[in-house]
RNA sequence: GGGUGCUUAGCUCAGCCGGUAGAGCAUCGCCCUUACAAGGCGGGGGUCGGCGGUUCGAACCCGUCAGCACCCACCA
């Protein structure tokens, strides 16, 4: 083995290696386990969000099959129908192509042609990642079944009454030109103006304000005064008493030769503004629902490009909608009729694409009835609305959100839901199965022909299909059982259906999460999976989201394979919307990553990210942790060379191997009963942080062991053995290594599937194992008959006496290399039995000579003293320690128990805390002070016998 | 306007059922001790956001305030 771990290499022998071992597949008969992966979008690359939750999934998939599970990771990638739409639309633009010079047809072709280039990188990632999802199962969400799927969906809904057209208002986003649904809209407070604006009041009626001053107008606040051409009354509260006389009456709109009705509405604010408001039914959501209470006229003035359409009066067809605005209030200031206008902060709707200004604009779209309609299907079990059943399964634990809290974020959701509008005006999608005649009549069917068929269309009629698609989110959320083989009955669907537990983002708990469920109780009868695990979002060492535009973007894989700054620099500086960004993206870059990043290889990636995995919260990536886990493969890497020298069969000629440890006689040593036994503990809190989903847990404890227990003591104790000890305890200890590791590879693989398999093949051969993958072999599931605590106490009272010789030495600065000698007073029996056992481990660990029990009037050489229980270990001090460097080292002890003792005896001279605390807490104390009491006394002493000296 | 989460060492974060505060990184000192200098050994470093309450005992439970973050919502 190399001196140190190369990931590399490693890592490409073993990708190679699975792929051809075919590894990835569900086999065996055991209880069936399975992810969908949530398909990446064909936009672009993997970050490190996927790299995230990927490590948290395939961790899974790994600990399932490796517990015999029968167990499919599914992947595949999603079509992302406005997201992809856009790329492509900005490449072509960058070689001054569009869309519409294309056509439909060449530009869809343009789209497949990206989709190819994005899903080679998109699964390249993943294989690099080490992911072991079933390739031979890849879906695209537009592969020809999905597709049979997704317009089986569509119909099954629309047959049962759940869908509908009709013209409503919608966010229509006028640069992509398309409806958007509600939770694609971003509401942002900006800077904006209160226009507030006269409207002449008709037929001679006056108005009087609140200082009784007579008017001709009353006056509206707007933000927006370019609606006022669509204007279709005035509303005020119906008890405001300014106004009531006016209820009734007209207004003159301004510009547009139009009289308008005041109507008393108690959507109206009476402290807002002056209490009266302009009503534009067909541009703002709740005019428009003040319009339909009082049957007022939908005058659309918007073109789909958000011009002044020909409604309009001449004067202002044409111009763009800010453009408008400044043209009417300088008329209407020509005019008199702007009686002030006032800074004003409000929401603006913008598109979470395109960050473009939206417009409510009334078009004819589909939806799905998530509200109100009764099902036409005679679904038993009283189904009001599809969102039911989806609330009851959460609300009665059929599925359970990690961290739980989330599940008040999905009730409060899906119980204030709005109908979804699932129709889009885009090129890249599905096709909505609709088709249409020359007199607007709708036949939803299958396809053409089962809609001649099925509404019995003669078949000349002539028929179109609608020219819109679906929302992507409406064909993923099918993702679990179209990827499964629905709508047939496949076996993988009834197997693997309903997944085991979906992993994924607060972010689109609504967009997809709740959906998936609502869809998959209607569709598929069933929860589409048992658990929901919420990972929080990979921000940058800032705390900010990562975004291309922030250009703090980190490629997992550059974390991985390391990348130069200058590279670094290059790949985010590059391509931007706003080059002027560039050096402002350039300095912080400088500032986060001054030597770029050295790489870690994907194991330490992966580790990372499952040590920062808490809870559900948002992490900060720290490249410092990245580094420390880098740092960690390493030192597993060289422990097992360490044990592969001691252990291969050329240097082990001498004695027997391995075999099982305690078989043929050979009697285990303390520590090697005593790392077995803690080995068994780790296996038992594995298990459980598994099953909790607390991946951060289980890396520290896996580091922990390996590093703290497993390398720092365990390999340090076997060394006096593996040099000194007969033959047979050799073996034995040669046996326990081997063993220890073998199991402690399989208990990483999940985490660290690369290292843990190139080092398991060269490891399992001698602990007897074979097979062709760590990945195949069973998860080490803990004995617990070999939890043994008395070695667990010995190897505690081992570790005690080493450091407390290393205490010593380290604040006396005396080298590690030299021995020193060591005496002892006051030992006890049981102290003097344990180091009859364990002189030699001491002797090599706290390089000392055999220590020396002093006779009960033996005097007592100058030495630096520490003690354990009441046992002193003393190091004397000829030649080696400073007196006053000695004296001070005592002082800081003695300081820090005198200063627990006092807290402790004040605890204890606390009457009711004698009285309320439980007896085992207050004998506990007791001992402790006993102890600390002890324990002063003679380093008092110590400090006086020094100071005298 | 509602809702959720967070505040612990210089930084990033753990801290389970309430019982003397932990890790990694950084820092300081001694060491190239044949598994590992990407290392070993030792040290320093915290009023657990503030205040109040419950309790024998609070980082942890309750209330409140402050700050930060996010989500939802139709005030022109």
């Amino acid at each position: 083995m190399d001196k140190t771990f190369e990931p590399r290499a490693v890592e490409d022998r073993w990708r190679e290696r699975w792929s051809e071992l075919d590894a990835f597949a569900p086999r065996g008969s055991g209880a069936p386990y399975s992810i969908v992966i949530p398909p990446p979008n064909v936009t672009g690359t993997l970050h490190m969000g996927h790299a995230f939750q990927h490590t948290i999934m395939d961790a899974l998939t790994r600990y399932h099959r490796m517990r015999g599970e029968r167990t499919l990771w599914q992947p595949g990638t999603d079509h992302a129908g406005i997201a992809t739409q856009m790329v492509v639309e900005r490449n072509l633009k960058r070689e001054g192509r569009s869309r519409s010079e294309l056509g439909r047809d060449t530009f869809v072709a343009e789209i497949w042609k990206w989709k190819e280039h994005s899903h080679a990188i998109i699964t390249s990632q993943i294989r690099r990642l080490g992911s072991s999802v079933d390739w031979s199962r890849e879906r695209f969400t537009m592969d020809p079944g999905y597709e049979r799927a997704v317009v089986e969906h569509f119909v099954r809904l629309h047959d049962a009454g759940l869908i509908y057209r009709g013209k409503r208002l919608v966010n229509w986003d006028p640069v992509l030109q398309t409806a958007i649904s509600d939770l694609e809209v971003k509401q942002e407070e900006e800077d904006g103006h209160l226009w507030h604006l006269r409207y002449p009041l008709a037929d001679g009626a006056s108005y009087r304000d609140e200082r009784g001053q007579s008017h001709d107008y009353i006056v509206v606040a707007t933000t927006r005064p370019e609606t006022m051409l669509g204007d279709a009354a005035v509303a005020v509260h119906p008890e405001d008493p300014r106004y009531r006389g006016l209820v009734g009456k007209e207004v003159v709109l301004p510009l547009c030769d139009r009289r308008l009705p005041i109507i008393a509405d108690e959507y109206v604010d009476r402290s807002f503004g002056t209490g009266a408001v302009k009503i534009t039914p067909a541009h703002d959501f709740n005019d428009y629902a003040v319009g339909q209470r009082h049957d007022l006229p939908l005058t659309n003035i918007f073109t789909a490009s958000a011009r002044i359409a020909d409604t309009a009066p001449a004067a202002y067809r044409g111009l763009d909608r800010y453009e408008a605005r400044e043209s009417i209030v300088r008329d209407l200031q020509a005019l008199g009729l702007v009686d002030r206008i006032e800074p004003h902060k409000l929401k603006v709707p913008r598109g979470d694409r395109t960050g473009s200004v939206l417009e409510p604009w009334l078009t004819d779209q589909w939806f799905v009835d998530l509200t109100r309609r009764q099902l036409t299907d005679g679904r038993p079990g009283g189904w009001t609305a599809i969102t039911e059943p989806a609330l009851a399964a959460v609300r009665e634990g059929r599925i359970h959100f990690v961290p739980d809290s989330w599940k008040t974020t999905y009730f409060h959701w899906l119980e204030n839901i709005q109908d979804w509008c699932i129709s889009r005006q885009l090129w890249w999608g599905h096709r909505i199965p609709a088709w249409y005649d020359d007199e607007g009549n709708i036949y939803v069917a299958r396809s053409e022909a089962e809609a001649r068929t099925r509404y019995g269309l003669k078949p000349s009629l002539p028929l179109r299909q609608d020219p819109d698609v679906f929302d992507t989110w409406f064909s993923s959320d099918i993702w679990p059982l179209a990827t499964l083989g629905w709508p047939d009955c496949t076996s993988e669907l009834r197997s693997f259906y309903p997944t085991s537990v979906l992993v994924t983002g607060f972010d689109i708990i609504f967009f997809w999460v709740a959906r998936m469920v609502m869809m998959g109780l209607y569709l598929g009868d069933e929860v589409p999976f048992r658990d929901v695990f919420i990972t929080g979002l990979v921000r940058d060492p800032e705390g900010n989201k990562m975004s291309k535009s922030k250009g703090n973007v980190l490629d997992p894989l550059d974390v991985a394979d390391g990348i130069t700054l200058d590279a670094l620099l290059a790949k985010r500086t590059s391509g931007l919307m706003q080059p002027a960004m560039a050096p402002k993206i350039a300095a912080k870059t400088r500032k986060d990553y001054p030597k770029g990043l050295a790489p870690v290889g994907i194991d330490a990636l992966r580790f990372t990210f499952a040590a920062l995995a808490t809870n559900g919260r948002d992490i900060r990536f720290d490249a410092g942790r990245a580094a420390g886990y880098r740092n960690f493969c390493n030192k597993l890497w060289n422990a097992s060379r360490f044990v592969l020298m001691n252990c291969e069969p050329a240097e082990a000629a001498s004695a027997p191997t391995v075999g099982t440890a305690g078989a043929a006689g050979i009697a285990s040593s303390l520590p090697d009963r005593w790392i077995r036994s803690r080995l068994q503990r780790v296996a038992l809190d594995a298990a459980r942080y598994f099953a909790d989903y607390r991946f951060d847990l289980l890396a520290r404890t896996l580091y922990e062991f390996v590093w703290n227990e497993f390398c720092d003591w365990y390999l340090e104790l076997s060394k006096p053995t593996l040099s000194d000890g007969t033959p047979a305890e050799r073996g034995a200890t040669r046996g326990t290594l081997v063993e220890v590791l073998e199991a402690t590879l399989r208990l990483l693989h999940p985490l660290m599937p690369f290292i843990t398999e190139d080092i398991w093949q060269r490891v399992a051969p001698l602990a007897g194992k074979t097979g062709a993958t760590i990945m195949l072999q069973p998860y080490p599931v803990a004995d617990e008959a070999r939890i043994d605590p008395v070695a667990e106490g010995d190897v505690e009272w081992l570790k005690a006496f080493v450091l407390a010789v290393r205490q010593i030495r380290g604040e006396m600065d005396i080298a590690p290399g030299r021995r020193l000698p060591v005496l002892l007073r006051n030992a006890d029996d049981g102290d003097r039995e344990r180091l009859a056992r364990l002189q030699a481990a001491i002797g090599t660990v706290a390089r000392v000579d055999p220590p020396r029990v002093l006779g009960p009037e033996e005097p007592e050489p100058p030495a630096a003293a520490a003690l354990l229980g009441d046992m002193k270990i003393l190091v004397p001090m000829a030649g080696l320690i400073d007196k006053d460097a000695e004296l001070s080292r005592l002082d800081k002890l003695i300081a820090r128990i005198e200063r627990d003792l006092e807290r402790n005896l004040q605890r204890l001279g606390n009457q009711r805390f004698i009285a309320g605390a439980p007896p085992e807490v207050v004998d506990k104390e007791r001992a402790r002070v006993a102890g600390q009491r002890s324990e002063l006394a003679t380093l008092t002493a110590q400090r006086e016998r020094i100071r005298t000296l």
